[in-house]
RNA sequence: GGAGAGAUGGCCGAGAGGUUUAAGGCGCACGUCUGGAAAGCGUGUACACAAAAGUGUGUCAAGGGUUCGAAUCCCUUUCUCUCCGCCA
């Protein structure tokens, strides 16, 4: 959510932002434009019949402190006084509606996109040819086949324990996958991400804050009878866990990691996306953020697509990195670039990070704000995977077979126990 | 889940209807003193909204209420602590 003076200081600039969003409601900002002036007014003349009020109940206090109790001047004020307060319940009254009505229009509007961001293509910034051809195999199986082939995880498990979208990793997979996340922890904490263990489940304010209501509620389990919804991605709760705090200058950047299951309901997904650990309800990501200045967060953003990048390739798989177009961006970014990891046997890029600089959009919700030299600002907040599990391993599972066991990437066997899957 | 006690600034803590100002301390910042430092001493020290500014308004967990006037009284909610119950 932007503030009301900031969308008044660029007007022309957020207008061209949201072309290349193709968001249409274009009216909206002189609704809000509207709405920010009789709020102002109300809030004046509220102000002004406060203290009004005030000056008449000190008179009163004053007159009963003194020697000389005058009960006719006293009556005569709080006269005086009910016709204040009968005005300030219809200003204050109205007051509040402006402000909700005002609310509800500024969360309509994204963030705007970066310069860099194109309307529609896109753009890939770097790719990745190494270990595309690694395998001499005729007909490399996808992961469910492999899976059959070495029992390695099993959806109708999770279909029988929950639902479809859910799935049980067995044996060698189970302890593949607990590697992975040790070993991502790990990276990420020796790249001085501090770690965090956090709630899986959010309040209403929690899920606000990070932009995940209203925009994305439906994508969220709700939990009706504590009003809690199941986080979506860890950026929400370690999000929050700052909520509210003013940093100095010299703390920033903050850099945190945390590892979690994510909970997504996938309405309306459908077909080969969600074949076997495409997409699914349930699923575990490691996840890192940084809480940066205004005039840095590019640079944390830089250090961050460096730092999955390392990551990825220190697994030796095949990649790419993109630039999303300003039609694809998540509604609080100013800039995303997607990780997409290439299984040569689904033929198929793979999203498994997606790292975004949301400027000074979420932390405006969140209050996350900065002090320098005595001013205080809004914090920029940027978030990114590092990693998602099931579609990393997929792709390990699929790239790395043979004819007979599936090998295990060298900087995982100190994690695994074990160099091989049989 | 039951019973009781609480929630005050960055932190500790007083204030228990009324002198338009939330005391005092700690911490922090600046100044002063010093060869340099510590200790002193002095000054300052929340956030939001409105205004060109002096300033005004609001915020003592949150939301309502009583009152001319609420940090203070009443109601509801949330959270914390203690005891009991249940429990990995």
């Amino acid at each position: 959510m932007f503030q009301t003076y900031f969308i008044k200081k660029d007007k022309e600039k957020i207008l061209l932002g949201l072309k290349k969003r193709n968001f249409n409601k274009i009216s909206i900002i002189d609704k809000i434009f509207f709405l920010d002036e009789k709020r102002k007014k109300l809030q004046s003349h509220l102000n002004k019949i406060l203290e009004k009020e005030n000056i008449i109940s000190n008179q009163i206090g004053k007159i009963l402190n003194s020697d000389l109790k005058n009960q006719f001047e006293i009556d005569f004020l709080k006269e005086k006084k009910l016709y204040l307060k009968k005005d300030k319940i219809i200003i204050s009254d109205q007051l509040k509606k402006i402000i909700q009505k005002l609310k509800d229009n500024l969360d309509q509007i994204p963030n705007i996109p970066d310069e860099k961001v194109k309307k529609k293509s896109n753009d890939i910034i770097f790719q990745e040819k190494k270990y595309t051809s690694i395998l001499d195999l005729e007909k490399p199986l996808p992961h469910w086949e492999l899976s059959k082939k070495f029992n390695l995880f099993n959806l109708s498990l999770g279909t029988k324990i929950c639902g479809s979208g859910f799935s049980v990793y067995m044996g060698k997979c189970a302890k593949l996958q607990r590697s992975l996340i040790q070993y991502f922890l790990d990276q990420n904490i020796k790249a001085s991400y501090e770690e965090y263990v956090l709630p899986y489940l959010i309040n209403e304010n929690s899920a606000y804050s990070t932009g995940h209501i209203p925009e994305k509620k439906g994508q969220m389990y709700f939990i009706e009878k504590d009003n809690f919804y199941l986080i979506p991605t860890g950026e929400v709760p370690i999000m929050n866990f700052y909520r509210d705090k003013i940093f100095s200058y010299s703390d920033l950047p903050i850099r945190a990691t945390t590892y979690t299951s994510c909970f997504r309901r996938e309405a309306g997904s459908y077909g080969t996306k969600v074949r076997g650990l495409n997409r699914l309800h349930q699923f575990d990501k490691v996840e890192i953020i940084q809480i940066a200045s205004s005039e840095n967060s590019y640079d944390s953003f830089e250090e961050m697509i460096l730092h999955v990048k390392n990551i990825i390739q220190s697994l030796k798989l095949p990649f790419r990195i993109l630039r999303i177009s300003g039609i694809d961006l998540g509604f609080s970014s100013a800039i995303t670039y997607d990780f997409e990891v290439y299984s040569i046997a689904q033929k198929k890029w793979l999203e498994v990070s997606s790292v975004s600089n949301c400027t000074d959009f979420q932390s405006n919700r969140l209050k996350i704000r900065y002090k320098n030299k005595g001013k205080i600002k809004l914090c920029h907040t940027l978030n990114g995977s590092a990693l998602a599990l099931p579609r990393i391993i997929a792709v390990l599972l699929e790239n790395n077979q043979t004819n007979t066991h599936i090998n295990i990437p060298k900087v995982l066997i100190p994690y695994t126990g074990f160099d091989k899957i049989k």
